[in-house]
DNA sequence: GTCTATAAGCAGATAGAC
DNA sequence: GTCTATCTGCTTATAGAC
């Protein structure tokens, strides 16, 4: 791919972040980018056409395996390395400004667009699987009665989802001290 | 109050959960009121200021104490309440389906004008003192310890908020369960 | 590949008649 | 209060020269 484009997707996400897709015009990206719009349209299409290759890029950075590796997890290291994994993973999305914006972005989209939607269930999913493996894991340790594996699964997506979005300063919660008591409470 | 006033407000509520505040003009509005634009701009100095007034009706809504009442806890129906009050909030926006889609318009709007960040992070808030003196009143029972009670108003909190998003046919979890696991895991 | 110039359309908002 | 008509500016997108 040539370095024209990386570039243009570079300056669309933080653009697209900062402003919104529709508050982002696609002269604003060109003259961000240092070229003019027919140089875009050159790369891309159209403007959905470039939205849709970025959400393409974004979906493969959150993967469940990108975080959580079940092989380095031991019966001794279980629940010090679930915290953890969960911590080092809001950490990352934290130390970008423009993820979750444009995550948002995307979700909204998603709730009018079947395309996006699908993508973001399958995201959504993987994570379920993901942690379903995990707790099988645990399960097999000992660590864990079989009884409602299913629901601490999902229990889990929705709060690695949810503190996510409340990690930034502009909330006082303790997203740290959130995850770390959620781990605790499925191994009782 | 004039009744066109209303009519205006319901139609924007509709048009804009559907369609979002961009892709929704003030002609496809009026269209959708019955009237024309300029007798939108009669009752709306600018679209920026009928998205506002519709987002302080939205917020009244929301308050926490529309769903959790502390005077019907008592001790001994303290974790069967706690789980109802959540599953009926829960219910009650699920019968809105235009709920879901406008607040995640708000909440974009938020991450860019800081007067929409202070008002939902009032509501954050609202949620988070709320269930701190549930807590404290389950405490005064003798049903929880002391410790973490703080960090299990966050929880559920994020719970709360989480599983509003997930509440839908569009994704396969089951709300219902994760809220009552989440209960329970606070009164260990 | 990248440009200048431009098309075609829709947006928010207003003037002024009734 | 509500309308018709209109202004201004910006949008996506393209034609065609270099």
């Amino acid at each position: 791919m040539s370095e024209k484009y990386k570039e243009i997707l570079e300056h669309s996400y933080q653009l697209f972040a900062e402003n919104g897709f529709d508050q982002t015009s696609m002269s604003l990206i060109a003259k961000q980018t240092g070229i003019t719009k027919p140089a875009i349209y050159y790369y891309f299409n159209s403007k959905e056409k470039l939205i849709q290759t970025l959400f393409g890029h974004i979906i493969d950075e959150i993967k469940f395996n990108n975080f959580f590796n079940p092989l380095e997890y031991t019966k001794d290291n279980f629940i010090s390395k679930l915290t953890e994994d969960g911590i080092k993973m809001m950490d990352k999305q934290l130390q970008d400004p423009y993820y979750n914006k444009i995550m948002n972005e995307y979700y909204v989209l998603s709730s009018r667009d079947a395309h996006y939607a699908k993508a973001l269930n399958t995201v959504l999913h993987e994570f379920l699987e993901g942690f379903l493996n995990l707790l099988k894991l645990a399960q097999k340790y000992g660590l864990l009665s079989e009884k409602d594996i299913q629901t601490k699964a999902e229990f889990l997506t929705i709060i690695v989802d949810g503190l996510d979005k409340y990690s930034n300063e502009e909330y006082d919660l303790d997203p740290v001290a959130i995850w770390a008591f959620s781990v605790k409470s499925i191994f009782y």
